[in-house]
DNA sequence: CAATTTTCTGACCGTTTGGTCAAGTTCTCC
DNA sequence: GGAGAACTTGACCAAACGGTCAGAAAATTG
């Protein structure tokens, strides 16, 4: 996949992949304001003036390099999907299965820490029926659970963890690490706390890896626990997969 | 508390409770329309004059009975926070954990059955910020989960139950469940099936179910299958609480 | 250093949308 | 049954918003 946000998911070839110089870093600056702006007031709510001040650009600016409010949303739902998959793909062919589970419940937890907004609106979009990405959910997304799901149903079938059903317990996971980004507000309220800073969010990951390890049948202390670097935005760890 | 929706969250008397034999019904007919299209489109996106379609009236009468179109979304809210504590409040002071949180959890899924749109509505305002109840979470839900965290650090403390921290417990029931209602679409995509039906949430639920009683250290074979009734909407039933 | 392409921007426009209003119609209650 | 309140609604705004455009500035190129 190309890694200029602005081809979206191809479709139509949009305006020729012309690679200028200027071109990738200002819509890089506008789509890392359009990611925010979106994230707090959905597609609807974000005014493209909004957009433009977040970038510091007129707002003309922004037609000239996205042909649409449309097409420049589109453009941040591709550049998440990509750090989605990412991310997701952690889960790799880890001969442990409370390593395994344990590492990718942590990735999803970076996650939220660092593209709260990222979380976001794609919470949102797929909150109003996924509109945009209906396709990637049943294509990519259906088929990358489904291979994630033999490896744990072949776990389960070899008594080296609960019996369940891996889809949910993906459903799950993504429930769990997400509300950490997608209701902060409601987290933040509940717990007393201005923000969820870097200890909030080390013990929130502990409490979850521990809920997840136990739930699925395997107790024993988690292993590895890797410092909480920031993963790069542009180079994500791709890990194999399959 | 009156049941009268459109009181609010009181704050501005808000056109006098008079109570207008026409009014009740068609603010609820309203209401009833309302949380729909905002469930689909967020506040931004919702349209008075869509509202004004679902609800089967001329748009001006949408104003005659409320205010703004913000007073209406603020209705919308109140009526939700009403079911929303009710359900929560299902976990009394039952004197078995594993029968409370399994009490607690179908409630939950139950909540996500019946009332998605209602599910869909809060998520959107809490993502969005909770520029509206951010007061509600701050105050009732923060007391009422202090409340409930009490009840489960004494079941900690007798070795009833694994040691975790309840408050971020109540965040993973909360995601968990509410992901089938706000995340349905994704669900449904990864699934493979059109909507999220009676099988579907069954399933979900026993999923749900274990892994939380498993995650708390609490095995043993579910008790009461309660029939899955849908729950009065008007009338929820209110357990005590601490 | 032209010539030409790319990038930038102030001013402008057509539509959409929340909200209003005044003139009805129906209900309620004595 | 009639006076007054409650309710209904077609027609109408003013503001907000996405999007356009023509011309000015930079970059790029030969």
């Amino acid at each position: 996949m190309p890694a200029t946000a602005s081809s979206a998911r191809s479709e139509r070839p949009e305006a020729a992949p012309k690679k200028g110089g200027i071109r990738r870093a200002k819509e890089a600056q506008i789509l890392r304001a359009a990611e925010r702006v979106f994230a707090r007031t959905g597609f609807a709510g974000a005014r493209m003036a909004d957009i433009a001040a977040a970038a510091r650009l007129p707002k003309p600016n922004l037609h000239y390099y996205f042909r649409s409010k449309r097409a420049l949303y589109r453009a941040v739902l591709a550049n998440i999907l990509e750090l989605w998959l990412a991310e997701t793909d952690i889960i790799a062919a880890d001969a442990d299965p409370a390593a395994a589970l344990g590492h990718y419940v942590r990735a999803k937890m970076r996650f939220s820490r660092f593209y709260p907004d990222a979380s976001r609106v794609f919470a949102n979009e797929i909150i109003h029926g996924a509109p945009e990405i209906g396709g990637f959910l049943r294509q990519e997304l259906k088929a990358l659970v489904e291979r994630k799901s033999a490896a744990i149903s072949a776990w389960v079938a070899e008594r080296r963890m609960a019996p369940l059903d891996p889809r949910h317990l993906f459903f799950a996971i993504w429930a769990m690490t997400q509300t950490y980004a997608d209701f902060a507000t409601q987290i933040e309220a509940v717990l007393g706390v201005p923000a969820l800073g870097e200890d909030e969010f080390a013990a929130a990951t502990e409490e979850v890896v521990r809920l997840v390890l136990r739930g699925c049948g395997l107790d024993g202390a988690p292993k590895s626990r890797v410092s909480a670097a920031r993963p790069s935005r542009r180079r994500p760890p791709v890990g194999s997969s399959g």
